[in-house]
DNA sequence: GGGGGTTACTGCGATCATTGAAGTAACTTA
DNA sequence: TAAGTTACTTCAATGATCGCAGTAACCCCC
């Protein structure tokens, strides 16, 4: 089976109404996508016969002929996705339409340069997708990638990968096209699309050891001009002013809310930590330093997304990374950008933990292939 | 002559690209488009005959038959624009393309409800359109405009507004399609375009008496989940924690960086100023402690910018409103900014007063309504 | 001044996606 | 079992687009 995915908009469309159970009939589809019913018969019975949808049973009617229901084809061919960590990856196996079937988790070192790990993910793709043909591959990976070259700008964690094309790199191995992508911007995306489709604006925020976030304007990726948006630990917090940050200035927002300054400003104070995990922990079992920090750390990223919010005014803002576990660390941020925003921008405003918790960057890179990529047979 | 503007895309940018002087021959418009030679044939042909385009001689060529130059039809119908601010409105005329052909400028009060100003308004529209037929109208006012309704959300400074359906009301007067828009919003737009056209990513600042912005993304107007995207005078600046906000918080970008707070700061230190002009005017005959006021703000307007800037990671940041007349100020913005921002975020950072003064409002109007409004005869 | 080369544009038949209308299929309910 | 209702397909017509062939209009060089 050596199917592709339709470079057709109409049938994109279908795929995603099908899969999102948001339309699962000709007929339902026909009157969501304002076409011709004839239409979506045509363009249906071209995506059965390339593998892509399937049809399984009837669907019960109260009245009039029932519909023949339509899923997503989960025996076709597969999207291939990775999460690139510094030394974790993540593999999964996608049908077309984005839904995850099957993860890997491998350890992996990125220090070792891009050839032995693409070696490593290799071969871990090829046992992942098993007898299956490949369609196509999105990657993740920790920092801002130049999507109209697939080369990572400043691989500050990723020595050796200076100027090297990971996509044209996995694309000669598989002969498929591949989309490669920041991972805190597929974060945002996997987040934003389960909750939203293809609509709306929302900004993920992963509070983890390090802070970053990505951003979705009306279902699309915000990646901005260098492709470096969505860095909000920088932002000046005049309370932190006296605290040197690693980017060279001081009062960084990073230095009191990320989970590397939690484990510093602990060891400050005599408490013998070395995680953002350890920090968490012991908040969780009521330390009262501990839980203090925590819940200033949750105040000042409030702050900071306060300015944030007013200015982009989203439907939503998700919080991910271990940070994001804590209810208290969540409860002040919500306090905070309450507080600090205009009533029309928080009237609507939903502040939440994400739900797509590790799959998440695995989903976005699934979605940006679907959204991104044309393919030809 | 009746017209309409073509709902086709192709035939959309076939307009733009000739009144943006990038293709004005049909063979550049094939190969710019990527579509065939004898489409391209057929829509001008119909615009021609719509009166959108005209003919207008032909160009010298170093080898081969030359082409025929297409130019936009400035007397066919017009496109009008209104800018209605709290005491003044401006009136344009446009061609179909958006360029902006006369100006009236005409005292308004908005306090007198919408049914009187739109009276005026609309004679001055009558005036300005004279013979020609008006094919549409965009408005902007000075507030958040839910443009699903046409609706002013916070009609602070337009009592009586409340609820007011300002779009359909001049379309039921003109029998055209009307775009309504934030003010903030259309200036933003309108110098995008005469800048990047419609790629790009911008902000621009509107420092005069109060602070604003507006937020364009891919060439298109950000306008946030509740029409309220682009507010960053709310934003919190500790060194002013003290200062109460006409908001209910304290310490707003706005009190310490707005025309009305270098006004009042100026009255506290015993110098009987009562308008931004005059503060702006004492800067610029070195009055020391107008001076200083002046790029404190331009310092304060750079640090909040900053955040804005790392997070959205503009091409560039248009500055307009009296204070960017200042170049201290400007000076003093930018060099915050490039101070608090990541360096992959200001290597190509533009940032400047804006081009389009007094008209931004107008040609961003003009714009939204060719982006926006699908006319038909 | 008259080919030859080059570029600009038009005319035309072919193609392809889409449509609406008519027809068929399959169920529920009275 | 007939009437009503909904789901879907078939099919001829439409219309947008295309590529190609042909025409038009210049330049350059012999």
């Amino acid at each position: 089976m050596s199917t592709s995915l339709p470079a057709d908009a109409h049938s994109r469309r279908i795929l995603e109404l099908v899969a999102r159970g948001e339309a699962v009939s000709r007929s339902r589809l026909a009157s969501s996508l304002g076409i011709a019913a004839s239409t979506v018969g045509l363009k249906v019975q071209t995506l059965l016969e390339a593998g892509l949808l399937r049809e399984d049973g009837i669907a019960t009617s109260r009245a009039g002929r029932p519909a023949r229901v339509l899923r997503i084809s989960n025996d076709g061919d597969d999207i291939l996705t990775v999460d690139l960590g510094g030394s974790h990856a993540r593999i999964g196996r996608h049908t077309v339409s984005g839904d995850l079937q099957e993860t890997i988790a491998l350890p992996v070192a990125l220090t070792e340069g891009p050839v032995t790990t693409l070696d490593v993910i290799s071969r871990a793709l090829r046992e992942i997708s098993r007898e299956n043909a490949i369609r196509a591959i999105g990657v993740g990976l920790p920092g801002p990638v130049d999507t109209t070259t697939g080369v990572v700008e400043l691989p500050s964690r990723m020595p050796g990968w200076q100027g090297f094309r990971v996509g044209d790199a996995l694309a000669e191995r598989f002969g498929v096209p591949v989309a490669v992508e920041n991972d805190a911007n597929l974060a945002a995306l996997g987040e934003h699309v389960t909750r939203f489709g293809s609509s709306h604006h929302s900004i993920t925020v992963k509070a983890g050891t390090a802070i970053g976030s990505g951003i979705i304007v009306d279902g699309r990726l915000h990646r901005g001009a260098s492709f470096a948006a969505g860095d909000i630990s920088h932002t000046r917090i005049d309370r932190a002013a006296d605290v040197p940050c690693s980017c060279g200035n001081t009062g960084c927002l990073e230095t009191v809310a990320s989970g590397a300054g939690l484990v510093r400003r602990m060891r400050e104070k005599g408490v013998d930590v070395s995680s953002t995990a350890e920090v968490l922990a012991l908040a969780h079992n009521a330390d009262p330093r501990a839980s203090g920090m925590v819940r200033t750390a949750g105040k000042r990223l409030g702050e900071v997304l306060s300015g944030v919010v007013n200015f982009f005014n989203p439907h939503a803002v998700f919080l991910t990374g271990s940070m994001s576990a804590s209810e208290p660390f969540i409860a002040a941020v919500r306090s905070r950008v309450y507080e600090g925003c205009h009533p029309l921008v928080t009237r609507d405003l939903i502040i939440e933990a994400a739900q797509t918790g590790a799959d998440a960057i695995l989903l976005g890179a699934a979605r940006l292939v679907f959204d991104e990529l044309t393919f030809t047979e």
